[in-house]
DNA sequence: CATGAATGAGCGTTCATTCAT
DNA sequence: TATGAATGAACGCTCATTCAT
């Protein structure tokens, strides 16, 4: 019989709470492998896909048992969540902040702050888990696995307010009115192709003439006249 | 080999030729069961992604005996790469076609011209397979599994020409000598973002619309002034 | 590949150490279960032949999973690898042995001891693994597969070392100079071909007289006059 | 509905019998065929072993459909069967001679004779096809699989002759009388372990020297006294 | 609690044999 | 009659997940 800790979780399947109090010694061992599977796993994911990585080769690396693994994570589309959980933390803030800031603008300046400082936040984010946002762009086009759904999600966060903010930006007089489902995306895949080329290394671009690329990108986008002229 | 008899033996084992008359019924039956298994796959792969789908799914959707599946192909590579080369020779083709027309333009309407015919025939090769292209983009960026080869050859065939016909447009006048590699990287992203959303159905777009944007993307690229004054 | 992961990961999932202490009941039982399935194999290999036995076959009879195969040996190479290890070893430590007695030694009498204890310990190997001795025959002239290859390896190092002593005793008169490559392959057949017939009971002999006869061969080989005298 | 000629064999599955008259034309082209495929695997088995090689092997290299061999031969084992049956006739026959003239001879200049002319009969055949006795040794200790059985019945026949000779000698006094399994069986050993060598080309000898050796081994074999002295 | 041994369905691939054409 | 397409049971091997220790 399995000894069940008294646990205010339902769902028996649910990696167990942390044992000893909160911040105690346990816990922050429990974190501490945790993160350290988080890392091992996302050099892994980079090196070979998602698919590819077999959880075998994830704890192995890491030098964790698998029984470990399980009591850490649901499963690899539980760790996969896990991983990518405070980018698209950081990524709602972003667009969050973003939308509210250009609602309230009264200039125009105040509306190119505003995209400006999304930029800077997500441009933070993505230079400080390059890895992340790697795995990121080689997965999000794939078949909707259960270990891909979160980046799935993440893929559909980003579509879904860069649409937004493309039509805000429209109303408010800062981009022309271009469609802005197909602006929004074209932007989007732009990016992420540079993006994604940057940071496999296949490009050995100055980050800063890159970075100057990217953000003219999202602020300006496809506004020019010459765009729309077929 | 791996199951694989570890023998020294290379017998390639290559789907057998037709027995009968090139022309005769045998022959035809061959080609029409082996399109039915290309065909059947393909709508495989669409959904489920290229990795996920066993050939046990593709035989039995198709319902063809495994054994047959290896007559036909020599493995899910091979199927793959059969899939795939029809489009990669019409790619091929209209790129060097329009590589050797700009080669040859004398002014800057025969550049675009270059550019129209090009983009015409890439735009109608997509249409004609949207399936074949959606697979293309889900799985262009993946692992560099075995069978993902082929995709991932046209894949770098596709940015490599995009690289040259840009800079022989800066050359020649037609973009302004922005970096070729990030504009060319710039223009495939978007299209293929947009082409991604549109054949999955995301967006219901008139196509004629898409297509004009398509080739305003391609034709004029990221050419204007605005896109570098960050 | 074969059904193998077409990845460029060159993971080698090598079967798992221990988990709890080296001597403890999970070490212990590791060990028993390895035992158990090359004691399995043995059987079956003997019965039915090397390449006929499935892992299948070895498995359902020794009452363990497949998948638990794997986490044992590598792979049917690397079973019938550990299987003969001991083997090889034994075999190279007496030839070894017998070499460096052989180079020493003063008189005839100290030659033929060191024949003699050569002998003896060969003996006693062949004859506390008779199966194994039986598989060796049976395989050792089989065609160069994966899994055969420990077996034509330690056929490869028996016809080596004995012609290698054949010389040996040759130069230092105790055979009389006859082809040492013929006479030692003559000497290796014989006794091979004896054993074999033995070990599979075909011939239901003292082994004290088999045991004579063998050693009379490796100690004084067909260095009668006769044998040259056609 | 199968078409079925109406045949002397009861046994339905046999290939079938020639189809015009014996001599014709058909008759000729059917033993063509028939010998081009037992070449063709007599090749094929040298180099990878006879389980090691696939039917589809066979026919494609002979350029012959896999049709046409299931009419020629019931299987794999009907072909080693029909492949090894010219041999063992000669075999049989060889021993048959030999034991007559044996049995018939008055003196021991007449006893030498008779196993100079079995010898020299053998020789002969092994000389003819090298290739067979190649296959032969190389599988003759194998497992008794279908398609091996030819060649096992064959090492019985041999065996159990060379048994018989052997203790005819000795009751003619040709040979000590030690055991004749065991001195019956060292030769075989060491002649079949000499042609190994020799057939495989790992042993560049003057085939001259190689056959005084053999001859000697079956004329005189282990009779030294030497060799019982242990 | 941590550990890794156990499980077994699943994968890509092979092959002897049958049979429609 | 000759052909090779079709079949499907095997094979060697993998892997996410469970669970006894």
């Amino acid at each position: 019989m399995s000894r069940k800790k008294g646990s205010t979780s339902s769902h028996p399947r649910l990696p167990r709470q942390r044992p000893g109090p909160l911040g105690g010694k346990r816990d922050e061992n429990r974190k501490l492998k945790q993160q350290l599977l988080l890392t091992t796993a996302t050099g892994l994911f980079k090196k070979n896909g998602m698919e590819a990585v077999a959880i075998d080769e994830i704890v192995d690396s890491a030098g964790i048992s698998k029984g470990s693994f399980y009591s850490y994570f649901e499963g690899k589309a539980d760790l996969v969540n896990v991983l990518f959980s405070p980018l698209r933390l950081q990524f709602e803030d972003a667009f969050q902040k973003a939308k509210s800031q250009m609602n309230q603008a009264q200039g125009e300046l105040a509306l190119f702050d505003a995209y400006q400082n999304m930029a800077t936040a997500m441009a933070q984010s993505c230079l400080a888990e390059p890895d992340l946002i790697l795995i990121y762009i080689a997965e999000s086009r794939g078949a909707p696995t259960g270990a891909r759904q979160p980046i799935l999600e993440l893929s559909d966060l980003i579509t879904q307010n860069a649409l937004e903010l493309t039509e805000i930006a429209q109303k408010r007089g800062l981009l022309r009115p271009f469609d802005a489902r197909i602006s929004s995306l074209a932007v989007i895949g732009a990016i992420e192709r540079l993006l994604f080329e940057y940071l496999r290394g296949t490009f050995e671009y100055h980050p800063i003439e890159l970075t100057a690329a990217l953000i003219s990108l999202v602020l300006e986008g496809l506004q020019s006249e010459d765009f729309v002229t077929s």
